[in-house]
DNA sequence: AGTCTAAGTTATAGGATATTACATTTCGCG
DNA sequence: CGCGAAATGTAATATCCTATAACTTAGACT
């Protein structure tokens, strides 16, 4: 049985590094594409391995795209914490907001893997994917730059990462052209943005006020 | 060539209607397995035909889709105009939100064929699919319960619409619960419907202000 | 050296989409 | 009434994909 340290060199057997170069491979073809242009056959080719060699590394195309779907989490990750880390006129929020539209509209391809599809769904917790995106997640905590009072600032995480969610699907499916072009999509995030800082402010006020009554 | 009227009863041959039967036992099968579930093949086997039958009416599988999707929102505005009409001391926009969520969840496989796949984001405009989906986006215009003042019922229907999707997203996602389980889906949803009565109310007295200084 | 195991190969089964060529049923029309 | 064309369905086939089974090679380790 191989052991949690044997693990590492394993990937560099025949081909050098095959798991790794699959979930690579694999991410350039769901940019463009989405999860559904993942071929486990058409990435075989490409490396120049044999067909069934991919199975060697996972169980079956779930499989491989769980991973790949961890990856690109890790990516959207990196391109949000940048957002935060830039300087800026706008609130943390705010940029991270607006970095989430920009990928999930420029990158809508992993965009879709990473939430448009059953994968995320069937994630298990504890798992590689699962962590992934928790971690992502906790840059939206991040970003709401408030004390944890309870839960409020959880719960508000979660709101505009809903709200986030739905205007890239709206923008992505063509639902925000036409008669409401004028309202454009920054301009709606932007709006989730200050309804989102507004409200967090007001719940944790509100929360104090009642925990002590006389300051 | 075929008349729009002689392409009513062009569907009652051999099978008797095959299309609509092939819409209506695909839907099923989205149902439970959501869009990827849909097999030309194993419909055709269900339906007692050849596997290439449905190609006689349907140009490929994006057609069927396209055509099952279209029926979706059809069945999916039914269920909303329902919710809507039904009494309630709840505001017309809850109950619509509500019976978005209800039926994002409970009828997930469909909810997904309608905005989690490709099948939209194609439809071209003024396709049965584009016309049936618009329908729906109606009843959130009507469900504001608000008038016309410039665009900005439109900005607010697609932002509470946009803002339902989030939450269903997530909700499918398991992304609703341990830690803030506390914050049910139900509360997150009204939270939402509060802020768009507020914003939207509050938007439209600012315009007639500005309209009319002395009023 | 010799063995064990991970990694890769060939061969193969099975399922899906889609096309082509052919058969049959229905219906319009003289 | 019946003929012919269009609509509908079938059989056969090509292509692509996932996945498994059986066999082979390369490195690791003693």
């Amino acid at each position: 049985m191989p052991s949690e340290l044997a693990r590492k060199p394993l990937n560099t057997y025949h081909h050098g590094d095959l798991r790794d170069a699959l979930i690579k491979a694999a991410l350039r073809e769901a940019e463009r594409g989405g999860p559904e242009a993942i071929s486990i056959k058409a990435l075989a080719k490409e490396l120049g391995v044999s067909q069934p060699a991919p199975y060697r590394h996972f169980a079956d195309r779930e499989a491989l795209l769980a991973a790949v779907t961890a990856e690109a989490f890790r990516q959207f990750s990196a391109t949000l914490r940048a957002a935060m880390a830039r300087p800026s006129k706008h609130s943390k929020l705010s940029r991270l907001a607006q970095a989430t539209l920009d990928f999930g509209l420029r990158r809508n391809g992993i965009y879709r893997l990473m939430f448009a599809s059953r994968t995320m769904s069937c994630a298990v917790k504890g798992s590689e994917l699962h962590a992934a995106a928790s971690e992502t997640f906790e840059l939206v905590l991040e970003a709401l730059e408030a004390p944890a009072v309870g839960l409020l600032r959880e719960r508000h995480a979660l709101k505009i990462w809903a709200a986030l969610h739905g205007v890239v699907m709206l923008a992505e499916q063509g639902l925000l052209t036409g008669q409401v072009a004028q309202t454009t999509r920054e301009e709606l995030v932007e709006d989730f943005v200050a309804e989102t800082k507004f409200a967090l402010e007001a719940a944790i006020k509100h929360a104090r006020r009642g925990q002590k009554p006389g300051a």
